[in-house]
DNA sequence: CAGTGAGCGAGCTTCCGCTTGACTT
């Protein structure tokens, strides 16, 4: 018999299926062991040795692996083709080679790069030895990341009693939201001008132009800065002539969406569907581990926490014969397309892309078996896998350029017209109202027909006030684009980042939008002036090349760990030495408006710069964090 | 004498990333 150990149960029972009863195949239930959460869990002082602890809800997979362990002929680790991955195949083989029984064994590493018969037989007959640089990288990433968690949350305990915790991650999700919230306090609404005109067209027909250049000047957003500006052009312009001097037709076309990522799928679903990042992963987890239909249990979907975009080449083929036989001889590209190209920042791509695991299962049969929400989100992978496999959709845009007879002003009109739907026909967008662009609505009308040197009639000129507005709120949604943008965070915590900034009282989701706390400010200002380089939106960028050099071997992991603790020992210790005053002056400097004193008594206060008598602007009244201020030193 | 309350001190909190399943609504 022989023992295969991968990382999710609903995908050892598939691949035991594909490699019949020759294999035990076993799930190991992620990691097994860590860093136990207490002082001393990295030896700083011994070349950061690590105590690892087995979690106790792992005990019992433990066992069992180890029993069947003891009889098997090959013992292999078929854990995620990734760092991660890779660590828990090491974590693995450290707890077996305990057992005496188990101990002279040999282990092998094997990895499959999509969960198919072909390739998962291909993976077990190239088995190699665990890579230690990638285990490194490892042991460099969780070391580093205890370290500055474990740092810095005790000393917000002291310096700013009340607050929980700081992390590599969650400090920089937090300062996301805290500086878009600083951008949009000091944002100043810009004025600016529009110039259209309707003209009328020798068919009657009406014909919406911008103005376009005047005397030589190209017309910008901020040409016109006030209504003097553009009433001393709008008097040029309204004895002036014009006709059409070009037509001009040019095709363009759009192609579709890569397949679901975790980070697309959570964005696509916050809003399409209006769920949230922890409702679409819970509701995808129950697709992938199966749903009981026709006597069985079958996983609808594949992985959904991954990061890649290439989907299987047997997944490609099934799609295009649906699309070629149900959908249309026209809606299928003469190529089959292919993602793989397309990496976002960091990416392990572990795993393919979220898609149906039979593409014939088509959402309308599957609606009878799933609940509501599950048919939905089933629908929305679906269509977009499907779509990513369709033709280009076609539009025809149409610009007509208009002189007047001295040929010094220029109105242009578009208008853009879908000739073909392509993959839109399954997929469309949904656009949230901070991306919808304005420019981009004026294009969609469709242009009445006209001729060139055709004479335009009966111009209405049309002048329009409009304020530049603040940018928007981070949702759910655009706060995990950004992350993944950063390179910060995984699919596997995009939606427990948010639940840990809201369940600390960092922020607040008001009307699906994130408000930072005055703790959350306040704790963004404290460790953007402290511990400014381990909040800066590069700092898991630059950790990530770090890794890949252990990873590639140019560099040793502990000198990656020591130069970081060289530097940020000292950060510590400094920050420790601070009194009240001189945290509460610094802080004073980056939070604008709002400003900490103290009395004579040394009672803490919040008050407002610019309001008379120190009324406080903030709607939230004095709350709990400042009287806790008070305690300090 | 019994019950109340001010004041003090001790002990606790925490990271990221990989899994699911047991909770509640």
């Amino acid at each position: 018999m022989n023992l295969v150990i991968v990382e999710s149960p609903a995908k050892a029972k598939t691949i035991n299926k594909y490699l019949g009863t020759d294999f035990k195949v076993l799930a190991s239930y992620g990691h097994v062991r860590d860093l136990p959460s207490k002082n001393g869990s990295v030896d700083t002082e011994h070349d950061f040795k690590m105590i690892w602890e087995i979690d106790p809800g792992s005990k019992k997979h433990l066992k069992e692996i180890t029993d069947y362990a003891i009889d098997a002929d090959r013992i292999i680790l078929a854990t995620d083709p990734d760092r991660e991955g890779e660590a828990i195949a090491w974590h693995l083989k450290c707890i077996l080679e305990e057992n005496k029984k188990i101990k002279d064994k040999k282990f092998e590493r094997v990895v499959f790069n999509e969960i198919t018969k072909k390739a998962v037989e291909n993976g077990i007959s190239n088995p190699r030895d665990i890579n230690p640089e990638l285990v490194n990288a490892y042991m460099a990433r969780r070391a580093l990341d205890y370290l500055v968690g474990f740092n810095i949350s005790p000393i917000l305990w002291t310096k700013l009693p009340g607050s929980k915790s700081a992390g590599r991650v969650q400090s920089v999700a937090l300062r996301l939201i805290v500086d878009r919230e600083h951008d949009i306090e000091l944002f100043k609404p810009q004025e600016y001008w529009t110039f259209t005109c309707i003209f009328l067209t020798q068919q009657k027909k009406e014909l919406n132009a911008r103005l376009y250049s005047f005397k030589g000047n190209k017309i910008e957003k901020f040409s016109f800065k006030n209504e003097q500006e553009i009433q001393n052009v709008l008097e040029q312009i309204k004895k002036e002539k014009f006709n059409i001097s070009s037509i001009d037709k040019k095709p363009y076309r759009r192609s579709p969406y890569a397949p679901f990522t975790t980070s697309t799928m959570q964005q696509e679903a916050s809003k399409k569907l209006g769920f949230s990042a922890s409702r679409t992963m819970q509701i995808a987890q129950r697709l992938y581990q199966g749903i009981d239909f026709e006597g069985d249990t079958v996983g609808l979907i594949t992985y959904m926490r991954t990061d890649g975009t290439n989907i299987s080449q047997d997944a490609i083929k099934e799609c295009r014969n649906y699309i070629d036989k149900e959908i249309g001889k026209k809606y299928l590209p003469n190529e089959a397309r292919n993602y793989s190209g397309k990496k976002a920042k960091n990416a392990q791509e572990a795993h393919e892309a979220i898609r149906p695991t039979d593409i014939l299962r088509t959402p309308e049969k599957m609606r009878s078996i799933l609940d509501k929400d599950q048919a939905k989100l089933y629908e929305l992978i679906w269509n977009r896998t499907l779509a990513s496999q369709m033709e280009n959709a076609e539009y025809e845009r149409c610009t007509l350029e208009i002189l007047n007879e001295s040929k010094s002003i220029t109105f242009r009109a578009t208008g853009s017209v879908q000739v073909f739907d392509g993959f839109l026909k399954l997929y469309q967008d949904v656009k949230e109202e901070d991306e919808v662009d304005k420019d981009e609505e004026n294009d969609q009308k469709i242009l009445p027909e006209v001729k060139i040197n055709e004479k335009l009639e009966n111009p209405k000129f049309n002048t329009e006030q409009h304020f530049t507005e603040p940018p928007p709120r981070f949702s759910e949604a655009s706060l995990v684009k950004k992350l993944e943008e950063l390179g910060i965070g995984r699919p596997s915590t995009y939606a427990s980042i948010i639940s840990v900034l809201s369940a600390r009282n960092y922020v607040e989701l008001v009307t699906k939008r994130f408000i930072p706390t005055d703790r959350g400010k306040l704790i963004t200002a404290f460790l953007d002036k402290l511990f400014t380089k381990y909040v800066d939106y590069n700092f898991t960028a630059t950790l990530e090349d770090s890794l890949d050099e252990i990873t590639t071997g140019k560099i040793e992991y502990l000198k990656v760990l020591e130069n970081f603790w060289k530097e940020f020992y000292k950060n510590i210790n400094e920050v420790k030495e601070l009194r009240t005053r001189a945290v509460l002056d610094l802080l004073n400097e980056s939070l604008g408006d709002i400003i900490f004193d103290k009395d004579q008594n040394g009672n803490i206060s919040k008050k407002c710069k610019n309001c008379s008598d120190g009324e406080l602007s903030l709607k939230n009244p004095i709350n709990t964090m400042v009287p806790h201020l008070a305690v300090v030193e």
